[in-house]
DNA sequence: AGTGGTCGCTAAACTGATTTAGCAGAGCAT
DNA sequence: ATGCTCTGCTAAATCAGTTTAGCGACCACT
C-alpha cells in the first residue's frame, strides 16, 4: 500500500531548505521567519513530489492520529445503525478524521479486546455507542481520554448524546388531540421492563412519560393500554386484536414503535378496517417500513444521523456533561384523520 | 488517551535486558538464541507492567498496520450494511485486525478525501464495497497494495466476493416447481436498466438467468411478468394490482425482492386474497421485513455476513482473481403452498 | 597456540515526522 | 571595535518500536 512516497525530506531538499523549515511551512506555523520566497518553494516541492505526510510517524511524534473509536455494543448492525455511523462519518471528514469501527456485541472478552485494539492505535477519543438507548456503564480503560455516549448516558457523567424521546411523546398525543381524538385514544406497547429498568430502555419512559403528560394537560385519559413482551410486529398484532375484541373501539392507537405500528397494521387489515378512516395510527422511530405501509404511517424520526454527526462534535469540539437531547421531527403521514362520526 | 504507557525500553530495562532482546522475545522470533530464562524475564516484566506495544512506533517501521480499511460507496448506510461491516468486523478481530470504515457516497470528492484518508495511514489493504452487486471501477490509487471487491466486481480482474443470484433464482424457481406451480407463475419486478447495465445492477440478470433456466428445465413458461421502475414495495403494489385485473390469475408471484413481495402482499390483502391459500409468494434477500409479514415472506437470503467475512479471508488470507460467490439460501416461511384446486 | 564456530546478547541505525535550541549574518548603536 | 538585536534558517533530539551488524566468552579442533 502506497510504497515509495515522497518523504518531507524529499520535500526539502527539492525546496533547498532544512526539513525543519518544510515541516514549519506545510504546518502553517505562525511566528516562524521563514521568507514568503521559502513558503513558495516548499509548497512547489511538496506538490510537484505529491507529498503526502505519513501519518503514523506524525502521530507517533505528537500522539495524535485524527482518528476516532467508534465502539458500539451491536449498534453496527442494527438497520439503524447505518445512520449513526454516516452522521458520524461525516461530522468527522468535516474535521479531518477518519472512524474506527468495533462491536463488543455486548461480550466482555470482546469488549476488552475492541477497547485494546483502539487505546493501541492512540485513538485521539472514543465514541461509545448503544444500540437501545440506555444507562451503561463504560470500561474505565478508556476514561483516560475524551469519550462521549451515544444513544446512551452512564453513571459517570460522561457528555452524552440521545434522542429526545420525551418530547416525541408530546408530539404524538398531541398530533393526535389536535385532530379532535380525545376519549378513545389507545396506547399499545407498555412494558414494565422497558420502563423502569434504565439499563434496558430509556426510550419507554421518556415517551411515556410525554404521551402523558399532553393527556394531562388536555384533561384526556387513555382508553386502554397494551403490555407488550416485546417491541415486534407480532405483538402490535395480538395487541390490536385484543383491541379489537373490545366493547368500545378506539378512534387512534399510538404505538411505542413503528413494528408494533406494523403489526396492528395487519391485524387492522385482517378485521376489514381501514386507516384513517376508522382508526388513526402513530407511532415512534421512522423505521423506513413507515414510509413503505399504505397509508404511511405517521411517526417521529430518531434522528440517527444527527446523532451521530453530534456525538463527534461534543468529542473533537468539546461539550458539556449534561445529556445533549437531539429532537425528534414528526412525520406526518397519512395514517392520521379526525375521528370519524 | 493512554498517556503514560510502558514501553519497550522499560520492560527491557526491567527484565535486566536490551531492547533488541525484549522486542524478539515478545515477538516470538525464531532462530534467535536467547535463553529460556531471558524469555521468562521478559514476559514478566511485561505483564507486570501491562506493557502493550505503541502501534504508531511500530508502523513506522515495519509498513503495517493490523488496519484493514472498508471504503463504500453508500453501504454503510443501508439496512443490509450492518451485516457485511459485521462479517469484515469479526474476521479481522480474528485475525486481530481493525477496520477503518469510510464512504464516498458516489461522490468523486469524497471518493478522493476517503482514499487519501486511508493510503496516509498506511491501511495494509481495502475492501472496496458496493451498495448494489454491481460493476465498477476502483480508483488506480489503491491498486498500490491488496485489495478486494465486496458485493462488486470491476474489469481489473481484482478479487471479488458476490453473493450467488442465480443459484438463488434456480432455487426460488425450483420451490415454486417443486410444490406443483407449473402454468400461473408470474414474475414482478423485470426492469431493463438493471437487467442490461452492469455497472447498475448485477443482481438483477443472475436472479432471471437462474429462474429462466430452472423453467427451461421444467418445460414452463411464465405467466406474466411485469416491468417495475424501481423495487420499491409501491412498485410491487402497482405490478400485483396488474396482475389481479388479467383474465387469468396467477397461483405464485417470484418478486425480485422483498420490497417488491411486501407490495403485493399490500394488493392482495386489499383484494380479499390470502398468502399462500390463493397465492404464493417467494422472493430475494431476507430483507427483515420478510420474518414480519404475515404470513411469513419465503425467500432467499442475502449472505451479507458471510460475504463481509470473506472479503476479510481473501484479502489477509489471499484470494484468487475469480469472483468468490456466496450461496443465498432459500427461507422457507409461510407464504409457500401447493397451487389451488 | 592459533583458528573457527556457536552461544547469548547488545549497540546503533532506521522509520518519518515534529520540535527545541541555537547559529550565522546583517543592521545599528555605542 | 564591541555589543546587541533581529532575521532567516538549520542541526539534532525525540517519539517507540524493529532490524542489522557484530561483540565477547567459551569450546573444540588442529
Amino acid at each position: 500500500m502506497g510504497r515509495n512516497r515522497a518523504t518531507l525530506a524529499d520535500v526539502a531538499r527539492k525546496a533547498g531548505l532544512s526539513k525543519t523549515a518544510a515541516s514549519m511551512v506545510l504546518n502553517g506555523r505562525e511566528g516562524t521567519r521563514l521568507s514568503a520566497e521559502a513558503h513558495q518553494r516548499v509548497f512547489a516541492a511538496a506538490e510537484e513530489l505529491g507529498y503526502r505526510p505519513n501519518l503514523a510517524a506524525r502521530s507517533l511524534r505528537t500522539r495524535k492520529t485524527a482518528t476516532i473509536a467508534f465502539v458500539s455494543d451491536i449498534v453496527a448492525t442494527t438497520r439503524f445503525a447505518g445512520d449513526l455511523i454516516r452522521g458520524a462519518l461525516d461530522a468527522a471528514r468535516e474535521r479531518d478524521h477518519v472512524l474506527l469501527i468495533t462491536e463488543t456485541q455486548g461480550d466482555a472478552t470482546f469488549e476488552q479486546y475492541a477497547i485494546e485494539a483502539v487505546l493501541d492505535r492512540q485513538v485521539d477519543g472514543v465514541i461509545y455507542a448503544a444500540m437501545a438507548t440506555r444507562r451503561l456503564t463504560v470500561p474505565p480503560a478508556i476514561l483516560g481520554g475524551p469519550v462521549v455516549l451515544l444513544n446512551a448516558t452512564s453513571p459517570d457523567s460522561l457528555p452524552s448524546v440521545l434522542p429526545d424521546d420525551e418530547r416525541a411523546g408530546r408530539s404524538v398525543a398531541n398530533a393526535l388531540l389536535e385532530l379532535g381524538h380525545r376519549d378513545a385514544i389507545a396506547l399499545i406497547g407498555r412494558n414494565r421492563l422497558k420502563e423502569d429498568d434504565p439499563e434496558v430502555s430509556l426510550a419507554a419512559r421518556a415517551r411515556l412519560r410525554g404521551i402523558q403528560q399532553a393527556l394531562n394537560e388536555a384533561e384526556v385519559s387513555l382508553l386502554a393500554e397494551c403490555f407488550c413482551t416485546e417491541w415486534l410486529p407480532e405483538h402490535g398484532y395480538a395487541a390490536m386484536r385484543g383491541l379489537l375484541t373490545r366493547p368500545k373501539r378506539p378512534s387512534a392507537i399510538i404505538c411505542m414503535n413503528d413494528r408494533l405500528a406494523f403489526g396492528a397494521y395487519q391485524a387492522l387489515g385482517e378485521a376489514g378496517l381501514t386507516v384513517p378512516e376508522d382508526i388513526s395510527v402513530i407511532s415512534f422511530d421512522d423505521d423506513p417500513i413507515a414510509a413503505w405501509l399504505r397509508p404511511g404511517l405517521a411517526t417521529t424520526a430518531l434522528p440517527h444521523e444527527q446523532m451521530g454527526r453530534r456525538a463527534v462534535e461534543l468529542l473533537l469540539d468539546g461539550g458539556v456533561a449534561e445529556p445533549s437531547l437531539v429532537p425528534m421531527p414528526l412525520r406526518r403521514r397519512r395514517s392520521l384523520a379526525p375521528p370519524a362520526g
